[in-house]
DNA sequence: AAAATAATTTAAATTATATTTCAATTTTAT
DNA sequence: ATAAAATTGAAATATAATTTAAATTATTTT
């Protein structure tokens, strides 16, 4: 875990073109979960010679190779995160949009625990928690 | 959870054209999770004048009464199941496609509980398990 | 029951997200 | 430096879903 992700890309053999460092930086160093269309603005203000078109074909390439993981919180677009982290799941404050990370080892356990009952081997899963804040009295 | 799809819809208020009808019998018969395509197919076969259109909204407006659930297997097509069913999580075969529907009371709970430490009350979750069967010595 | 009103339908047009084509450019290999 | 291969930008295309508008169907009013 201790690559960056133009590190990575190399390593799996990626032709590093200034495009594709430019979105890697971008995830590199962002928390959130930006769609194509945030991370084309975000890349243009640093190269505004970025087509969108490019945008979308590099991070299906960075998908296809295990450099990020897509996400789907049922608007219809996709978001992308850097998938060299620690596997956390997401919960999502339908009031604000907001995404929370968390991790729970139990519930991860229990997963493959279900799946192996079903038999079958886990590969992997999709969490999301939605929600509403608890108001403060 | 005695109802049938268009006793539920007409509690609701709806109004039940001949269309709704024919697609409320299919979702209520079916066991799978057909997607919108699928669905015009079957409704075709048994009212060849109902247009595509319908059936998008009509699965729009049934979701949006809490009729139907939408599910998103991450292939971007929506598939719909009735969603006056005890609740269930999907697991799929990564081969097949297959999906293979299970309740798992514990993880149920303990999602809550998740919500709960993050100051969130659960409103909805979304637990999809992705794997391969276990091969047989 | 007929007329008026309101909602729904079909078919086609439109929108939104994503992918592909192709000529031009850039990168890598020779 | 040249040739070969991959990538890019812009536009075209694909796909899922939604919307428009005229026609139809259902409901309400008289």
């Amino acid at each position: 875990m201790s690559e960056t992700i133009l590190e990575r890309c190399e390593i799996k053999g990626l032709r590093m073109t200034n495009q594709r460092k430019v979105i890697a930086e971008i995830i590199e160093n962002t928390f959130d979960h930006p769609d194509v269309e945030e991370l084309y603005n975000r890349a243009s203000a640093i190269d505004n010679s970025i087509s969108i078109a490019t945008v979308y074909r590099t991070v299906k390439l960075f998908e296809e190779s295990g450099i990020l993981d897509k996400l789907e919180f049922g608007d219809g677009r996709a978001r992308y995160e850097n998938a060299d982290r620690e596997h956390h799941d997401h919960l999502i404050d339908i009031n604000s949009g907001k995404v929370i990370e968390f991790v729970d080892n139990e519930i991860e356990k229990l997963q493959e625990l279900i799946a192996l009952r079903l038999g079958y081997e886990l590969r992997g899963h999709k969490l999301e928690l939605y929600g509403v804040p608890i108001k403060k009295a």
